[in-house]
RNA sequence: CGGGGCGUGGCGCAGCUGGAAGCGCGCCUGCUUUGGGAGCAGGAGGUCGCUGGUUCAAAUCCAGUCGCCCCGACCA
């Protein structure tokens, strides 16, 4: 071992904020010389920055070692029938970067590798002897994503630990999928993350169970519902609430005036009814023609619980004329009296537990008191499609939920069948049978992780490294690298602790005194190691802790100095 | 893809009612300095994103285009 010199190796700092940063990791990524940016969601790691991923990366592989996981490593490039045999060419849409080689044939870049790693299984395994199997590589990824934002959270080219199990029932995928779990809740703990894990939507995955672990954050893309309670923990996608059903008696339907009131606060405001005492028509085009969905008038509609409860994949907002042309009368709309065989009615949960709504009339000025379902109209589904908000009772213990951002950091889903099936990967079972294997997957976003710690762990001076995933444990700073009694000093000093086991940065550069200490911060290095003529007259040098400032001045000889950087960073916090 | 913003030295920005491209930081050289982002002196570095137009004259006005950022849509 050996340390690293900071004159020698590109490690740029910038004193002012980015201008094109917002996030707090995003910016710090940046001063620090962790990143920069090629194009669009596109970066280099700079030494610093590849460090730190590497810190990662060894703690991922540990943890999926230890439940078994073979590392192996997949291509970048695939051929595209493959991705056509499972639909998966289609579905991915424009994320999916194409492109033909110079025989003409159709590649892509992969976007994550259940299909390769299918086809290695479909190829190579046979029996079930050689089940349960667990196949995991850390590589990088691409996905032409609408948008990247926030420095690494959300990127076009990323690298991931992305594992596949492979399973000879369903049962033993249930077996094994908890202790995926628990690696995981490992992993980011290990990276000093309080991450919450979450049920979630399997969406494009498929596949019957799924969980997303989820750094709360204010900057997050994603929205985790949650409940102190009881525990219940679920996506805003997937979450759901408990409905009680009003008991007051049925009253008779009756057609109210209501001029000039288009909106739903209109109509409450002018008949002098709470929001929550309204059903409201919200329109939706799906594969199969217009959804009409009548829910609560407080309450807005989540499309991707719509998704599931109507199975259409591909649904948008329906036009105005669109809606006009089935007969409704957009801001009177009601699923009173619709005869357009075309439009199909969901009814949510909200409506279906609620008694004598004022609803549309489908009359331009018109609304209905005391709107009944079943009493009043019919419905192809009824199903909850509402988007749950922050004090809504909670679906299990009914007390009140939080909603709150999140940075999903990993996601892993019980396939079942669906690729196996697809691309024919079978094997003998017990009785010689020909079964699928059943497969679970699961991926973890190493960069976003990256990402993920700096926004935990760092305050206004810059990174503040937990000491698992500090690319160095140790700056020793030169502060004068012109006499020759200090680089002396600062060289065998960290001679001896890189060969006590740590990683040590010497900083040697020409810069002031002040420079490096301020670097230091923004660098995160947990453990500061002054070598300065004041207190090498003495024959000393000075340690300072990153994570609290803790000072203490020690005698310079290496065992001395060993002694006290071990007992700062083992009683570290961090 | 819809909405908004921004493209001027490496970084952060000013200039924009048209008329000699500037400031701070950084960088280079020298001297002084050296324990919490030093001082002085000298210096290098810019087709003002790109293309076209208007004009005697364009960083500045107009049109188009590309890129980047933010919000939304989308999204393992």
């Amino acid at each position: 071992m050996t340390y690293v010199r900071w004159s020698q190796c590109l490690l740029p700092t910038w004193k002012e904020d980015p201008g094109e940063a917002d996030l707090p990791s995003h910016k710090l990524m940046l001063r620090a010389g962790l990143i920069r940016p090629l194009a669009a969601g596109i970066y280099t790691y700079l030494p610093l920055g590849w460090r730190a991923l590497r810190k990662v990366e060894a703690i991922v592989r540990e943890e999926m070692e230890a439940i078994g996981g073979c590392e192996l490593h997949m291509p970048v490039v695939h051929p595209a029938d493959l991705w056509a045999k499972t639909g998966r060419l289609e579905d991915f849409g424009p994320q999916l970067v194409r492109f033909l080689d110079r025989a003409g044939r159709e590649m892509v870049l992969g976007p994550t590798h259940e299909e390769v790693v299918t086809d290695i299984a479909r190829k190579e395994i046979q029996s079930w002897r050689q089940l349960p199997l667990m196949l995991y590589q850390i590589q990088t990824k691409f996905r032409d994503e609408p948008r990247s934002r926030g420095g690494l959270v959300r990127v076009r080219e990323f690298t991931m630990k992305d594992g596949y199990s492979f399973h000879e029932s369903f049962a033993d995928l249930d077996a094994y999928y908890p202790k995926v779990y628990e690696a995981y809740r490992r992993i980011f703990s290990r990276c000093g993350l309080a991450a919450l894990a979450v049920e979630a939507d399997p969406g494009l995955m498929g596949g019957s169970g799924s969980h997303e672990f989820i750094l709360p954050n204010p900057f997050g893309e994603d929205t985790v519902v949650t409940c102190a309670s009881c525990g219940y923990a679920a996506n805003l996608e997937w979450a759901s609430t408990r409905w009680e059903e009003e008991r007051e008696p049925l009253l008779p339907r009756e057609e109210v005036a209501t001029p000039g009131c288009t909106t739903i606060r209109d109509v409450a405001r002018f008949l002098a009814v709470p929001e929550s005492k309204t059903a409201k028509a919200v329109f939706y085009k799906g594969e199969q023609g217009l959804i009409f969905v009548v829910i609560r008038g407080d309450l807005e509609v989540n499309e991707a619980k719509l998704a599931r409860v109507t199975g259409c994949a591909d649904l948008g907002r329906a036009s105005e004329e669109e809606i006009a042309e089935v007969g409704a009368v957009p801001g009177y709309a009601s699923p009173v009296g619709l005869k357009d065989p075309r439009v199909k009615v969901l009814v949510d949960r909200s409506v279906e537990t609620k008694r004598n709504l004022v609803a549309g009339a489908n009359k331009e000025g018109f609304h209905l008191r005391n709107v009944n379902f079943p009493r009043d109209f019919p419905a192809q589904w009824v199903g909850d499609v509402a988007t749950v908000r922050d004090g809504d009772p909670c679906p299990r213990c009914g007390s009140a939920l939080q909603v709150q951002r999140g940075i999903e950091l990993g996601h892993i889903f019980k396939l079942g069948t669906k690729y196996s099936q697809a691309l024919g990967a079978t094997f003998l079972d017990r009785e010689g049978q020909a079964q699928p294997l059943v497969m679970g997957c699961y991926g973890i976003g190493i960069g976003r992780l990256l990402a993920a710690v700096i926004e935990a762990h760092h305050d206004e001076q810059g990174i503040r490294w937990p000491l698992a995933l500090a690319p160095f444990q140790v700056v020793v700073a030169v502060l004068d690298p012109k006499r020759e009694d200090q680089v002396q000093a600062g060289a065998s000093l960290a001679q001896g602790l890189a060969s006590g086991g740590w990683e040590v940065l010497v900083d040697d550069r020409e810069r002031s005194p002040g420079e490096k200490f301020h670097d230091a911060k923004l660098v995160g290095i947990p453990l500061l190691v002054v070598v300065g003529p004041r207190s090498l007259q003495r024959g000393q040098v000075d340690l300072e802790r990153r994570e609290d400032g803790l000072r203490r001045t020690v005698e310079l000889s290496t065992p001395a100095v060993r002694e006290a950087v071990k007992e700062l960073l083992a009683t570290a916090g961090c």
